[in-house]
DNA sequence: TGCGTCATGTCAGGAGTCTGACATAAAGTC
DNA sequence: GACTTTATGTCAGACTCCTGACATGACGCA
């Protein structure tokens, strides 16, 4: 037993509630004047990096369930950022891929949450950054393992 | 300008939203069997520290809008444990204070935290963790103040 | 072939948080 | 004193996300 009471003060779990805080006040603050939110930006990002995948893969990739995915990926098909076949020739899953207007929006969607993002590191270095998302990464690992 | 790109295995906000996330999860989990979420514990756990905070110092101190802490706040009252005065002599602000049956649910529910807490950093070291510590409340301080 | 298990997509309902709004009280300003 | 500004408590509505549920398709196994 490390401690079996909370300093708020050197708590690294309120720092880190915090700082996620924070960094989501901002991103929607720049991603404000897109008309998009987190969630939906999240899902375009990931989308962008891994083309086709389904409505339970981007769930899980986004940290949500895949019925808030489901509503998420309704929106954005409405908007036509993004298209989706109605079947498949096998298996249940439907791949998801943006359009040209969801690839150029997500373009200026991710430049402005680069920004938010570098704005935030500015006072780490390099060194450091590689470094605090090692950190970031060992507590998930720990927390997701038991 | 740093990058203009979000590369998502190294993007530290990234692994930030994916560590609050888990850490939600766990928190959620080892909260459940006092009949508490995370909103209401850290309700509990910063009246610990700061008695007599009105609704609105709550609500920053957790990181949400103080008409959200208002339900939370209504819902403890409901169960005795916290009191608030209807009126006080001067000022708007209405102080809250734990109860005995609130101190007595934040010790076991700050014990359960403290667990999670103690597990996500089990991979660190002391002085990483005050390293940590120090990092995510640079990346706090620098996004909020732009 | 038949059955159990698992993953997926989707619908329905509810809980939590947000924005917008209004009234009230303290403090500063002219 | 009168006014503006700021902060607070509270209500109402909308939005997001969740849990629960169901049907469907793929896969493993007897």
């Amino acid at each position: 037993m490390t401690q079996d009471r909370i300093d708020l003060d050197v708590s690294v779990g309120y720092a880190l509630k915090h700082a996620a805080a924070a960094l989501r006040t901002s991103m929607d603050a720049a991603l404000r004047p897109l008309d998009l939110n987190v969630s939906q930006y999240s899902c375009l990002e990931v989308l962008g990096h891994r083309p086709g995948l389904s409505v339970a893969e981007l769930a899980r990739a986004t940290f949500v369930t895949r019925q808030s995915m489901h509503t998420v990926l309704q929106g954005l098909q409405d908007r036509g950022l993004l298209s989706r076949p109605a079947s498949v020739p096998s298996g249940r899953a439907l791949p998801t891929r943006l359009t040209p207007d969801g690839t150029h929006l997500l373009t200026r969607a991710s430049a402005a949450v680069a920004e938010v993002e570098a704005s935030m590191l500015r006072d780490l270095s390099a060194a450091a950054r590689v470094r605090l998302h090692g950190d970031l990464v060992a507590c998930t690992s720990a927390l997701v393992e038991g």
